[in-house]
DNA sequence: TCTAGATTATTGCATTTGCAACTATTGTCA
DNA sequence: TGACAATAGTTGCAAATGCAATAATCTAGA
């Protein structure tokens, strides 16, 4: 019988937003979001990426990834560049301020995770990751929304 | 070695926006958020809470609950009542019309959350509701929030 | 080659959100 | 009792968000 707060979705919401709070806490010093963080940790591990790209592994809407790119590259973490071989399409960079910022932080949401799984093993923690995963590519992605027939 | 994309937050928001994306897919039709479906839901099987229990719960600020709850309490969804014994709470109740349609979508919820878990055994989901469960417990309410020393 | 369609990003606009300030009520304790 | 503090909710306002429309570029087929 279905119960609300036993739903793996709800309880899934309710971690989700509460870890995020903290670390929106920690870095809010530094006047990031944490979707800015995830940017530039994201450029962190592949060193470049589109827009769109970003935009499917933040979890953000590409228009506003666009307007967040914006303002990080106003204060010089990231550069954006249209290639000359490819003029849709943005490059985005960390710049050597965005890298160290980006160093700076990480220790934060290394430790925050930490302390957010605590209790748990290892092998815990590896399977809570693995569940994690399979949601996301059980569930449809929904770029073009409730659009059925084009 | 911390990499974002193998991070517990950053997986639990992917997973949990994508979830949400697709619920709210499903409710759209009825003009309901997954916000607002989360408050009937809830108040289905409380009977009646307060908005401050509710934002707690729902985990949503307190604000953005109160005008959520005035718009539904406005398509009947839901009463509000400030009670003789005690004028500054508002107690919140679904109506029969916010219950029968609250019915009729829980069995949507279920499915998703089938869909989302279909390759799990039950231990595994009982393993990730419990991970959940500990993860929320394990991290500050960010309640007043930068306070330091009132 | 030229055009129609697809892709990628940006911007306009309305809605939603969150913080802070405010109102109203209740609790406390001198 | 009488104030002062604490609690609960609402509202103003600015910022963030999402969808739709637009702009710009690339791709593919006739």
């Amino acid at each position: 019988m279905y119960k609300l707060t036993d739903s793996v979705p709800y309880l899934l919401n309710r971690a989700g937003v509460r870890i995020a709070e903290v670390f929106a806490q920690r870095i809010a010093e530094d006047n990031l979001s944490v979707a800015m963080y995830r940017v530039l940790a994201m450029l962190k591990e592949r060193r470049e990426s589109t827009l769109g790209d970003l935009a499917d592994v933040v979890s953000v809407e590409i228009s506003t990834l666009s307007r967040l790119v914006g303002t990080l590259a106003k204060r010089k973490l990231v550069s954006r560049t249209r290639p000359e071989d490819n003029g849709r399409i943005v490059i985005v960079r960390l710049t050597p301020q965005g890298e160290a910022l980006t160093e700076r932080l990480m220790p934060l949401a290394v430790e925050l995770e930490r302390t957010a799984v605590q209790d748990m093993s290892d092998e815990e923690v590896a399977a809570l990751k693995k569940a994690l995963r399979r949601m996301h590519s059980n569930l449809p992605a929904m770029s073009g929304k409730g659009k059925v027939a084009t």
